[in-house]
DNA sequence: GTGAAAGCGCTAACAC
DNA sequence: GTGTTAGCGCTTTCAC
């Protein structure tokens, strides 16, 4: 039991050494075409499967690439990983899954205990308050490549795969100015994440641009829960100068609000108009739907493995920055009529 | 570059041998507390990091168990790995994702191909058409354990950890017959699965301890997507006998449904009826809210985490078949009033 | 084209 | 309590 078949029982079975069926098995050097058909039927006679622990010593190489993140329970992160998944599949690379919570206690402690020694490569988005870079430095400096997306350490030199928060945010505002709001306000993200304050960057600027007064009673920072939406919104509702329109960080906040304003009896749109960021299916299901912005979280997966295993295979790698459009998405929540 | 720290170069630092270091930095057999203190010491101050091939080739046992799945971007399945994660993070074990998108090929492919030398165990849901029944046996038969979760094999003889979906389908199509119901139809999932064999067998005992019709015209089976849901949805609507209430197999479906109703003017609950399985998020977010038969998803992930935990610290396991209860949740959907 | 042997980093007898 | 050594399964130099 659990003795599984090696190259040695192939190379005893047919009467020749280990190094050929190893060469055989990997097509690799010249081999007899003879040898190799012969090794390779009794392989597959045998049933024969490599021994990763074994291939990975010697060659210095897993197949393994970490993925850290801070959730996979939401549509971003969970299309994020497919893309991901898609891309290691067709490549013959595994994917090793560690979720952080959002915690940078977990996120660190995850990071110290890596097992570097057999993972070829790291994908990460990271804990809003995260604490980790010396590490993420450390990691890269020990010749494994790291690739952020999304959450991005901003002063990391490594590749970063990201949407254009900025403006997807310029956008998204102007298109709720144009359509008659005036007093927007913004529930925004944790402050210490860079995409929240690109988006708030964006808002401000749009906001600018049009000679709209900025307040700081209108900006709320908090998390990405449909609870923090509520809470926000009670927050907004209290102001003395009350907002006509509402930009969320992203779509779980924005249907926190539109929940909390539709259950006090104000009209979405007419009243306030709400605007998303991410283009969660569920802005499609709450009614009225939800304008938001998508972004392309299946391109940015696939795009942070496709940068993550060039850099595997070659030594020196230049950082690369990616950033994915977004693309405004007009629906009911954003009408006035 | 590349060359990490082993216990080779804390030994000569130190100038003991590797063995007593390996002693000292697994804490076990008797090693001077002194010599403890100083190779941990140097351990640290080196930084030194385990190297997992080797341990894993050693000891016959690498830290890693496989989920393999159909999707991760829904509610259900993202939760459930949340759950493993948790568990597996506590005790120590790295979590290899494969995801097979649904598909019996790329599942066959991947569990095939699976570097089982290097996994302690198998958490899996398996696919719609599932062709890889013997394979899984195979696994088993080499000494690695197997859980099933949710989409189970039913032949297969191993722990297997499922909602209970008949009783769950029982008690959500009785509570749509005491609410004034007659004419329920089902909209069911792939035949193949058991759990919808489970949830049918469920709904269709209710009718028939109530004395209500069956019709076959009533039960149609396809995906578990939104999608899916709207066209069931057009054909039930085509029948001459249109019924007056829709059991959904889960509620993705259930919202695809409603999101046709709705948009064709007929009024959810008080001409038709929707009861969906799951308590996906979405449910209580759509208008009106979602009547559902909740699923512990969370507890689900965590508990087949603990039985394949056990089943890999134990030689001899027994299998164990774990069923949750699920929970009908009473929402707007199925109102009449 | 093939074999022998060393070595990847670690564990586990076996000595002492 | 500690050192020596063989070995986990595979790759890879070096011979021939």
């Amino acid at each position: 039991m659990k003795h599984f078949i090696t190259i040695k029982d192939i190379a005893r079975e047919l009467n020749i050494s280990v190094s050929t069926v190893s060469r055989a098995l990997r097509d690799t050097y010249d081999v007899n075409v003879e040898t190799r058909e012969k090794v390779l039927e009794m392989a597959a006679k045998l049933n024969y499967k490599p021994n990763f622990n074994a291939t990975g010593l010697a060659k210095g190489s897993s197949h393994n690439i970490a993925v850290i993140l801070p959730f996979i329970t939401n549509y971003y992160f969970s299309t994020v990983i497919t893309g991901i998944q898609e891309i290691a599949y067709q490549s013959g690379y595994t994917i090793v899954l560690y979720v952080t919570n959002d915690s940078p206690e977990r996120e660190l402690d995850i990071i110290k205990n890596l097992p570097i020694t057999s993972l070829d490569g790291l994908l990460v988005s990271i804990a809003s308050n995260s604490d980790a870079s010396g590490h993420f430095e450390e990691v890269i400096n020990n010749g494994i490549p790291v690739v952020f997306f999304d959450r991005v350490a901003n002063h990391i030199e490594t590749s970063k795969v990201m949407q254009d928060d900025y403006n997807g945010a310029f956008e998204g505002v102007e298109h709720l100015i144009s359509n008659g709001y005036k007093k927007i306000a913004h529930i925004a993200g944790p402050a210490s994440l860079t995409f929240t304050q690109n988006r708030l960057k964006g808002y401000q600027d749009a906001l600018s641009k049009h000679n709209l007064p900025i307040s700081e009673d209108w900006i709320i920072h908090s998390g990405f829960s449909q609870e923090d939406g509520k809470s926000d919104v009670e927050q907004l509702l209290k102001c003395k100068n009350r907002p006509d329109a509402i930009f969320a960080a992203n779509d779980r906040k924005a249907i926190g609000a539109m929940l909390t304003l539709k259950s006090k009896g104000i009209k979405i749109g007419k009243e306030i108009g709400v605007l998303g960021f991410t283009n969660d299916p569920s802005s499609e299901i709450i009614s009225p739907s939800l304008t938001t912005i998508a972004e392309p979280a299946l391109e940015i997966g696939k795009k942070s493995c496709e940068l993550l295993l060039k850099h595997i295979s070659k030594k020196h790698f230049h950082p690369e920055e990616v950033i994915f459009p977004g693309k405004l998405i007009i629906r009911e929540s954003t009408s006035k009529v």
